[in-house]
DNA sequence: GCGACAG
DNA sequence: ATCTTGTCGC
């Protein structure tokens, strides 16, 4: 697949500028879920100044793993929260140059629109390569939710935007953040990555690769 | 000024 | 995310 090259910004503010000029390419719209046959899951680890990537590609509703590959890249910017993706997208596009088919939708540990500047991780990937993709954080960044007596799940909100889902996977455990990131939107964000569930605190598609990048899995 | 703060 | 072994709790 072609990538276009991904330049890094000089410091923060030019970064948050960049942020600002790519936001408005975010398009958030119903996927076709009936048509979703493959999605890949993607997390980045850190080793000798390296960021690892891993991708694996999921059959869709089955989830059997087709494809797992591996990109590493020199870490080139540090962590700041609000600008996850310049620290993780360059790992993540070498990773994406070895597969050898591109999965329909991306979801990734991280951010979509759930963002200060509703432009987070995944959204930045997502209009980068014109693709979908979802953000499936573990943690949450902004906003506030609030999960009802006898549901699961509850909706993210800030300023009157409804960013995402908090989801509970199980009763009594923490609960993960789901947003889109581009060429999806909230509704089909939530129904997707709830069909990648599993039993476990995480979606296969955010649990697998960390198995892959920690060598639980091999 | 203080607290929040993806990975 | 990473540095790190055993240990407390469901
Ligand atoms: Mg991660």
């Amino acid at each position: 697949m072609v990538i276009p090259p991904f330049p890094l910004p000089r410091d923060l503010e030019e970064g948050r500028l960049w942020q600002e000029n790519l936001r408005s390419k975010v398009i958030l719209k119903p996927f076709p879920i009936e048509n979703l046959k493959t999605i890949g899951g993607v997390d980045v680890t850190y080793k000798e100044g390296k960021g690892n990537a891993c991708i694996v590609v999921f059959s869709f509703p089955s989830l059997e793993i087709k494809e797992v590959v591996y990109g590493d890249k020199e870490v080139d910017f540090p962590y700041v929260p609000g600008y996850l993706a310049y620290r993780e997208i360059p790992p993540i596009l070498e990773a994406l140059r070895k597969l050898s088919t591109l999965p329909q939708i991306l979801v990734l540990d991280a951010h979509g629109i759930a963002h200060p500047l509703r432009f987070g991780l995944a959204s930045h990937l997502g209009v980068h390569i014109n693709h979908p993709t979802i953000g499936c954080a573990k943690r949450k960044f902004v906003g506030s939710y609030e999960i009802k007596e006898g549901e699961n799940w509850g909706y993210l909100v800030e300023k009157g935007e409804t960013l995402g889902v908090a989801v509970l996977p199980q009763k009594g455990k923490k609960p993960f953040f789901v947003s889109p990131g581009h060429l999806v939107d909230v509704e089909t964000s939530f129904e997707i990555i709830i069909r990648t569930l599993k039993g476990y605190s995480l979606p296969e598609v955010t649990r697998i690769p960390h198995l892959y990048l920690k060598r639980v899995l091999l």
